[in-house]
DNA sequence: AATGAATGAGGATTCATTCAT
DNA sequence: GATGAATGAATCCTCATTCAT
């Protein structure tokens, strides 16, 4: 009794599995079946919905930069200042659902990745533009022209604190993230001032 | 044309060719038989004097902590004041040897697979750790207590500005990664003076 | 043309082809390649079927462990006797279908190899358990408690000359093994009565 | 500094080493480095002695062999009454240095190997006929024309009991061994008298 | 829609053997 | 006499992928 509409729900099924096992092994080292008993189906339909192990790393990588942007969307919607618009940034990169240790790890891996493989690297240029884009234009009303190179070392900063949570030892400290942003963030800001 | 004392300079190629094998590849997928080759010898050789391919990895990572480490023990040694030293530290960060694109790869490489291989991941601890220490003492003089937080701040942006250069395209420039470095720095010591 | 429910039908065929290939070339140094192929099938196939040579292996020693303890089960069901309890046990020993030069082989290349494989050792252990307690409780009418020793000499000489037929040219003779241990068990026999 | 009349030196070193190579892994499956290590040189030396492993293991079986000979040879003379050279046949093959753990593991792996290699079952094949030669003759004043017959069966024994005891844990009691034997004997030899 | 069956290609590793010194 | 150096060949095993049902 074949059903209907199966397709998205397997799709999404395989998507998840597959950052929860790129995360738990640290690695883009796992097998499609893998994935697909995490799923809950035959290596044979994996590729069947996805035509390839390749695709379905690709999104995956779509699904975990979506999530953020989707988060990130939301937060800058709720934001009434020019400075809360960018604590909401920077606020949003380490909330819960993005700074987990799993997710962490499987960015890192499609991070890596992005290095050979040229459209995972074309989805994390696209992030990073937004990201930057994102935190130029609720830098620009507090420090002018400054904006854009704030806004370059900052996405270096996330970028640098996502990595080392990689590594932590048990578990990355959310608030110790985020005081550590919001620090250079003060000085940053005191800058248009001097 | 069998020589003796053949071990060291072997083991040498060996690491040399790993590291520019995993930099150009930017994968730890690379087999034994491409470094081997690379380095001018039978897979057969390189298991004999490495046991496996674990063991090369650990010594192609421990190259490149032991040149990073060299090469900023000779800048300290030049520095005359305490400002010099915190400066000579983050230039030495994106020198030449190490701020070079397959380094670059390789280093990342090598981080993703700490977060499985608990050896590596003791290895990239030790460094950071020395990390931490060399900036904490060249600034304490400058700030005090402020230093060791400064210097974990400082710490994440270097790595940060590392792995963004890992996707720079078509190569990172040393001179801007220094310039951001340098930026947050200024602002970190006028710190104490406020 | 591949059909459901192969995997009964392809252990089957790996552990025939695996004790026919030992067999034939006396020794446990066969690949699994040359088993495959000779099952009709890939060496991958093999692997995933039973997941390594050592399970493999393990299979086609319970098989032959197995095709004994049935025909000698049979045989002792037809018996009607104390004496011809104890005569078929050791017929069985030698029936025709153990009795196969292929079939030694294989039986001795796996006893050697039980020195070394504890799970291995275990098979041949319960084995040798079986024959013992079959032929203490055969000879127990017969001999009373003389029966456990006689049961143990019995046991080792049928080994003895099963390890001897396996070096026989060109075929062991069955008529002459039985001969001999029927001579023996005649002496022992007559023990009770002296 | 080359040292002269060295050959015979090594080569009773690495025929010692394998056998108990061979008998400590209980299989042939050695390499000639653990041999040659084992034997205090390298394995390049060994290949220099031997010409190849297979020369290797032939030597330690003519070792085993001639070992057990020899022992053999000094009990007959050593025996006064027919009686009395049949049991020194016996007692010497379960007599200290040859019924020993490694050397009865070595012998049995040796006898698969023989099962392949035809230089190997050569050199059982003469130690089986001396055997059955000495038995033979030993049993001749005894029982006259059965001995043969009766050489065959204890020999067979022999083998059998040496067989079980490869996979004795924890080890073989040589003195459960000779009784078995020797009970065996005392049956066949009041097959005269009756 | 879904999967068991099947395999080719590839990779780490081992080892007997050779050779130049 | 002795060995470190070196390798080709082999072997186990894994895995992405395909296919018939």
């Amino acid at each position: 009794m074949p059903k209907l509409g199966m397709e998205p729900i397997r799709r999404e099924a395989l998507v998840r599995a597959t950052i929860a096992e790129v995360g738990l092994q640290g690695s883009l080292d796992v097998t499609v079946s893998q994935i697909a008993r995490r799923a809950g189906m035959s290596s044979a339909l994996a590729h069947h919905y996805f035509g390839g192990k390749d695709q379905i790393f690709l999104a995956a990588m779509r699904q975990i930069l979506r999530d953020y942007g989707t988060s990130t969307r939301k937060a800058l919607a709720r934001a009434r200042t020019p400075r809360a618009r960018v604590e909401a940034i920077l606020e949003e990169s380490f909330a819960a659902p993005n700074f987990h240790t799993e997710v962490i790890a499987a960015w890192l891996s499609f991070y890596v990745h992005a290095q050979t493989a040229p459209e995972a690297h074309r989805l994390l240029e696209v992030y990073r533009r937004r990201l930057h884009s994102n935190l130029t234009h609720a830098l620009r009303p507090l420090t002018g022209r400054a904006a854009p190179g704030q806004a370059r070392i900052l996405g270096a900063l996330i970028d640098g604190i996502y990595i080392r949570s990689a590594l932590a030892q048990p578990a990355p400290d959310r608030g110790e993230a985020l005081e550590q942003l919001m620090h250079v963030l003060q000085h940053l800001l005191a800058e248009g001032r001097t």
